[in-house]
DNA sequence: GCCGTTTTCGGCCCGACTGTTTTCAGTCG
């Protein structure tokens, strides 16, 4: 027999439908939310199901029990699931296509196919389009002539969402929520600004932008937010507002007055998985939470809180980072007194991936500009030191030999312009010549063996065959790390491009095998479209002992400022001063990347 | 169906919003 191996999101959707089964079978809740949150636990799992199955590790996945498991089991074995397929049948199939339209779940979904009969339609969302602009909806028990408009309305969003999905990367969502808290700052009665939701958190890449304020006199602040230039006011309430940028972005303003801003700000911030995990806690304590405050179960009193601190005080935690509030232990590990203190930006003392303008006739891009502008800017970020590393010579245009000539020329070169450029300013920056190799399909450095005294240490990244298999990927990686003892740093490992394209597929606990017994970092690139590795990988690797370097991957001076992104990504993964190898010192630095 | 700083039984996050309803069910974040 053939046994088809499901992805985690193809598991997470499968659990999902049986989630939604259930409810239209009424049966018990509990087991419904069971199941949804066992999907939501496998979609963001950063290892395969299969490989947890293999390895005897289901019951480490948070939300599956012995019960999901054992269906599981069953399901990696002969490829189905008896129970599930007896469950899907009590449904109707057309059922489920339409839970991907907005405002309908599975009771209306249910109750539409059934009433329509669209049961046989082989486009359903279409048939029910059709059924919409007929009239047929209005008529039904529950619905009306409101929600047959509002169907017809989803139904074209959800046609628009099929094609493109309008989140973007994390810096321009930031340079829209900076320059708009800047505005609402200059109002006399605005207390404070936070960003929200994921822009807070900073994860990779965020939807709509949400801003809150602190005030007393919300109606005028949320007035002076309108003067904020928009096309269009989409939402204006009590609570705030919600206008559409000429750019086409949303953004939403929440007020609350200062005394009770503690808790909204907490709500808001998210993650929902960290807020439903925190709730649980608060109840254990018999305490209920909401975006208001805190209420005592036991007499129905209300508590406020100016500050986050004080709302996660109250329940007797620290306050958590931000970008730890994803579920991932935070609560637990707060409880415990064991909440890590995260690297931040000024921790960082180097920057070891910079395209300079020099020609090296390189296969990629060259940088814009100098390595006397690149140093200057270093220093004024306070860099003890800097790491030039271009891409490697071509190998298509040039023989071995020229290529080592070229390396030798460079290092010659730039150790000229170092020393002129030192003669100039009062403030120093230590430099390294090192240069990004490409690892080559089969797992071969695009740098002759040679060429390597012309440098102090590489960066190897992948730039080509992104969309090798698994196995052979692994292999790749696994070799180029341990390639040459100059290899230092894993450049953006995934490849990945966000928005844009999938990282590549690889065993990632092999690779991390191979870089801790290499003692090569792994790089967090905190170039905005990629900040690679990702934040999950960051925090598996941690757990395995593994070292990062974040680097900018600036081709450009004023791309070295986005060294923040990568310290967010980093951050997420829960990394420590302690587990970045461009936090040492110069002296430290320099033993760690020449392997002294 | 899951899970444990009150529990291996008896709980399970909370509130807003919407549309259809005279008191609530469904959906969403």
């Amino acid at each position: 027999m053939i046994i088809s191996i499901m992805t985690n999101l193809e598991i997470a959707t499968l659990l999902r439908k049986i989630a939604a089964a259930y409810q239209i079978l009424e049966e018990n809740r509990f087991k419904i939310i069971a199941y949804d949150r066992a999907a939501d636990s496998i979609e963001h799992l950063t290892s395969e199901t299969k490989d947890l199955w293999d390895n005897g590790k289901l019951d480490e996945i948070p939300g599956v029990g012995s019960g999901i498991a054992h269906y599981l089991d069953e399901l990696f074995r002969t490829g189905k699931v008896k129970h599930f397929d007896d469950v899907m049948k009590r449904v109707p199939k057309g059922v489920f296509p339409l839970l991907s339209v907005p405002g309908l779940g599975p009771k209306k979904a249910h109750k539409l196919v059934t009433e329509l009969r669209l049961k046989g339609a082989k486009d359903v969302v279409g048939a029910l389009d059709a059924a919409a602009k007929a009239g047929k909806i209005a008529p039904i028990e529950g619905f009306g002539e409101k929600s047959q408009e509002d169907i017809i309305s989803a139904i074209a969003t959800y046609k628009r969402g099929q094609i493109k999905e309008n989140r973007m990367e994390l810096p321009v969502a930031d340079a829209i929520a900076q320059e708009i808290m800047a505005h609402l700052k200059k109002h006399s009665a605005v207390v404070r600004v936070d960003a929200l939701g994921s822009l807070r958190r900073k994860v990779s890449t965020v939807g709509d932008i949400d801003i809150a304020a602190a005030t007393k006199k919300p109606e005028e602040v949320t007035l002076h937010f309108l003067d904020y230039p928009h096309q269009k006011l989409v939402e204006q309430g009590p609570g705030g507002a919600t206008i559409l940028l000429k750019n086409g972005r949303q953004v939403d303003l929440r007020v609350q007055r200062p005394d009770a801003y503690g808790a909204m700000l907490q709500y808001f911030t998210g993650s929902k998985h960290h807020n439903i995990k925190l709730r649980s806690y608060g109840l254990t304590k018999r305490k209920s939470l909401s975006e208001h405050g805190i209420k005592e179960v036991k007499t129905g009193s209300m508590r406020y809180f100016h500050t986050e601190e004080a709302f996660y005080k109250e329940l007797g935690l620290p306050w958590i980072a931000p970008e730890m509030r994803e579920d991932k232990g935070e609560i637990e590990a707060a409880q415990a007194g064991k909440l890590p203190k995260l690297v931040e930006t000024q921790d960082i003392k180097g920057d070891l991936h910079i395209h300079t303008n020099y020609d090296l006739e390189s296969s990629h891009d060259l940088g814009v500009d100098s390595l006397a502008d690149h140093l200057t800017k270093a220093a004024e970020l306070d860099y003890e030191y800097i790491g030039l590393s271009d891409h490697n010579p071509s190998i298509t245009n040039h023989t071995e030999n020229q290529i080592i000539d070229i390396m030798k020329r460079r290092k010659a070169k730039y150790e000229q312009l170092y020393s002129s450029w030192v003669k100039k300013v009062s403030r120093k920056c230590q430099m390294f010549v090192m240069c990004e190799v490409d690892i080559l399909p089969d797992g071969k450095l695009a740098l002759p063996e040679k060429a390597f005294e012309f440098v102090d240490a590489v960066i190897v990244s992948i730039h080509s065959s992104f969309t090798q298999d698994k196995k052979h990927m692994t292999d790749r990686i696994v070799r180029a790390v341990g390639a040459h003892p100059k290899v230092r740093i894993l450049g953006h490992p995934t490849g990945r491009l966000l928005l844009k394209r999938e990282g590549v597929n690889a065993d990632w606990a092999a690779v991390f095998a191979a870089c801790k017994k290499h003692d090569v970092a792994l790089e967090i690139n905190a170039y905005p479209s990629r900040l690679d590795l990702p934040d999950d990988l960051v925090f598996d690797a941690l757990r395995e002992g593994l070292r990062f370097c974040i680097d900018t991957d600036a081709h450009a001076v004023g791309q070295m400022e986005m060294m923040k992104y990568g310290v967010s990504v980093s951050r997420r993964g829960w990394a420590t001063k302690g587990d970045i190898v461009n936090a040492l010192g110069y002296n430290e630095f320099k033993d760690w990347l020449l392997k002294i």
